[in-house]
DNA sequence: GTGATAACCTGCTCGC
DNA sequence: TGCGAGCAGGTTATCA
């Protein structure tokens, strides 16, 4: 699914190919979470940002298309002229002035489309609400301590709101929390925890874009090529196998609705 | 205001 | 082989 590495990588495969490109016509999916593609017909995009997991593309007018892709959501460029079989999947297509054809595809349906005044995300209400950028200056263990101390829900819970840092999924904060060795399900968060867990953020999530993004089953970069960071994981997904840290066995936790993998033994609850 | 939970959605896996 | 149940999970809506 597509968490920050997976959205960033998107976004740096699309800049080159879509930026000063106008949109001549556009089709949405009937369901309203993909229907706003149609009010970007006749714009031109003018950049492509990244808040979290969400795609920022700034159109001429004003105004910006904020993407997010859900669980299964991909965006890649085709020449319009390709007289492909009609793919059930695509909820949405903006065909450019260079003759290709923008396609938003999206087995699941988890993800939508939004077109707002630019810098206005009201509306919004996760995008509103997001923590700092993981990657940048303004996200420290101090501000991630600050931010965990505002909830009692579970550390893991919390990461995954949005709120004490932008862009972390299912996947990352199982890994950021097994190399910070912190108990996904505890409800306070310690100085010196956040201090442990401050760069295993920062890590993992650099690693996931350094290695092009994970691939599960669905993600795919702009040109359709899988990333490389599931090759590199050491807890997500590897329940049953030895810890890499400690050689004890992963286990896989439910709790509020969301797999959680951590090592029993590294990961103790205190 | 906060926390917990259901719903959305569809492909895949597993058991019968 | 075919069918149905359960699972995966990011965000939003609803309820307590």
């Amino acid at each position: 699914m597509p968490e920050l590495p997976e959205v960033e990588t998107i976004r740096r495969g699309l800049e080159p190919e879509i930026i000063g490109r106008t949109v001549t016509e556009a089709w949405s999916h009937g369901s309203a979470k993909f229907t706003p593609a149609l009010d970007v017909a006749g714009a031109q995009f003018e950049r492509i940002g990244r808040r979290g997991k969400y795609l920022l593309i700034g159109l001429d007018d004003g105004r910006e298309l904020v993407v997010h892709l859900g669980m299964t959501g991909a965006l890649h460029r085709r020449p319009t002229s390709d007289n492909l079989a009609p793919d059930p999947y695509t909820r949405a297509r903006w065909n450019l002035d260079d003759n290709t054809t923008l396609v938003f595809r999206d087995v699941r349906r988890f993800g939508r489309l939004r077109v707002v005044p630019t810098g206005d995300y009201e509306s919004i209400t996760t995008l509103a609400q997001i923590g700092p950028e993981p990657l940048e200056v303004d996200f420290t263990p101090a501000s991630l301590h600050a931010a965990m101390k505002k909830s009692s829900r579970r550390v893991k819970t919390q990461l995954l709101s949005q709120r004490p840092v932008a862009g972390v999924g299912n996947i990352y904060a199982d890994e950021a929390l097994w190399r910070a060795r912190i108990y996904p399900a505890q409800r306070t968060l310690s100085r010196p925890e956040a201090e442990r867990l401050h760069p295993a953020i920062v890590d993992v999530l650099q690693a996931g874009v350094d290695n092009g993004g994970t691939t599960l089953r669905d993600y795919r970069t702009v040109t359709g090529d899988t990333g490389d960071h599931q090759h590199h994981l050491d807890c997500y997904g590897q329940a049953g196998e030895p810890c890499p840290r400690c050689t004890a066995e992963l286990v896989s936790r439910v709790w509020d609705a969301r797999t959680t993998t951590f090592c029993p033994t590294c990961q103790r609850r205190r």
